[in-house]
DNA sequence: CCACTAAATGAGCATATGCTCATAATGGGA
DNA sequence: TCCCATTATGAGCATATGCTCATTTAGTGG
């Protein structure tokens, strides 16, 4: 059973991962059965799952959470809520968040009817992604609903595509444009761009849209991400805003703002011709965003943590 | 986020677990978060692992295994080998297989398309079953192809239908008598009764095969069970017998032995009109058995582990 | 109401784990 | 080829974990 000679690093932290978690080993049995120090098979346990091979799923419906499901559906005519349990205080709600939101974006792709899925940006979608497992959804196709050019004329750091299309296979449509124009002159001709409206055109046929929130406080992420500057985010305060989906920005009742930043935000806005838009988002600073999103029916699902589901009902 | 007062003892234990798994929280941290002692977050931890309700996948291919099944696929005609690493010498290969088979278990039951899928019985099925995540399933249904009485009259410890159509929400078609029956009376008798024949004839229509594998050495489950006494078991072996689908058994070319023991098996034989068979097992026991029944084209897809591979193959 | 059995709990301890630091190996550029 | 920077490795140690055992609690039958 001991290897004679290696074969790829990652293989074998898969392999010691397995012996660990399945065979329940110790270490120095991980170590001996693959001939290497107890160190190293430490160090390939833990690298294998830092680098997402491990998923943990547990199966079992926290009853608080079920209810609390139940009270958001009602509430605000939700078709779905998904509530993961808090882990506390402390507890990053991404973490609490994304296995969940994982599972659900996999029953998606599992669907057999072809469909076409519009994805927003950002870190929550991005973590979400790293933690699905594979899954065969090449019939399927993925368009973006916003730009994916950050302002330095980099890739955006937070655009989920290309990871979506990684996981599912299926095929994938960015919108290579900025994601927001300078000026009225600039979004015209962004949007007259060949490209640009092919994937608007896929975008405005979407099935289900998969977006995740921003709020518009001093962490607001179009600020941090560059794409507004600190006058600007004052200036969209001022006349407000709350928070955004997709880069477009709306005010306490759900509304998207008449400003002229928010006018030449390139992307497509939720929800697409009544489609149906799966919100995913926790954590103290989404509270107040999703409320006014719910207030205002840009979403039509949502998934998130129990701390948060507790405050939006409060 | 304290629970003022205590709900179930599982969802506990699934909240516990949650924040060791998800949230990475040591036990102390735990115990303060549910405002418990260490000793009993310890305990929920365990308890809820120990019941299967935190499940642990390894997304990787492992590829040595990969070439294994290729190698299977080739060899004997397989559509289908799966092969699950292996957990060195001391390792239960059930508990290696099981969360390999217990995902393709899994797909079957995600296809759209509704189909009768028949069920043999035995340990590894009711590991394999033990291990599968719940899966919206009613579409199918679940078929036995082999009785599930025991010689004493009572349940058949290992059958697996009702278990299968818990997790799956199936209906689900036991076959509600003897595996064996004790002489050509008693088998015309059983097979006359209408609700055997309802069974039966669906299992006729069934769209895919999961079956076990038995080992017809001192360990066979046939004698285990107490299905034969050891001098049947003496006998059948003279006879040529080498291993069981289903009750029902093969020699070494793997075709079904002409004995009167054999041809008072109630169940129905695989594979059934051509449909695929596709058979979970492994270990030393095995060995034979699977060499036998892939020779003789009794079984059209496999699951293993990586030692038993190695063996068939060599 | 008591006594008995079985399960739940907490203390103490042996072991497994993961972190830090010092050292060795590896690899890329001059 | 050598040198430096980066990464991998192993030893030692602080901590987390899980097991055993003694004790308490709860539940059951007399």
């Amino acid at each position: 059973m001991s290897d004679d000679f290696d074969i790829s690093p990652e293989d074998l932290a898969a392999r010691a991962a397995w012996l660990s978690f399945v065979g329940e080993m110790t270490q120095d049995q991980i170590a001996q059965e693959l001939g290497i120090s107890r160190q190293r098979a430490q160090r390939l346990v833990a690298r294998a799952y830092a680098e997402g091979l491990v998923k943990v799923r547990i199966e079992h419906p926290v009853a608080q959470c079920l209810e609390l499901e139940r009270q958001l559906r009602n509430r605000f005519g939700l078709s779905k809520a998904r509530v993961a349990p808090g882990l506390g205080e402390r507890g990053e709600p991404l973490r609490a968040i994304s296995p969940y939101a994982a599972h659900e974006f996999e029953q998606i792709f599992q669907d057999p009817a072809a469909k076409i899925i519009a994805f927003g940006t950002g870190r929550t979608l991005r973590a979400v992604i790293d933690q699905m497992q594979s899954v065969d959804g090449g019939h399927h196709k993925v368009v973006s609903v916003i730009g994916n050019v950050a302002p330095d004329g980099s890739a955006s750091f937070y655009e989920v595509i290309m990871r979506i299309a990684d996981k599912t296979n299926a095929p994938h449509y960015p919108m290579a444009v900025p994601v927001l124009a300078r000026n009225d002159e600039e979004f015209a001709l962004y949007r007259s761009l060949p490209h640009v409206q092919n994937t608007i055109a896929l975008a405005d046929q979407a099935d289900v849209a998969i977006m995740g929130i921003g709020q518009m406080n001093e962490n607001a992420p179009l600020l941090l991400d560059g794409f507004i500057t600190r006058d600007e985010l004052d200036e969209l305060r001022k006349a407000g805003a709350v928070g955004e989906i997709g880069g477009h920005i709306f005010d306490q009742n759900g509304h998207y703002l008449d400003h002229r930043i928010n006018d030449r935000m390139l992307g497509v806005r939720v929800p697409i011709n009544e489609s149906p838009v799966l919100c995913v988002g926790g954590g103290e600073q989404k509270i107040a965003p999703l409320k006014c999103a719910l207030k205002g029916k840009l979403i039509t699902s949502l998934i998130t943590d129990e701390t948060t589901a507790i405050e939006i009902l409060r």
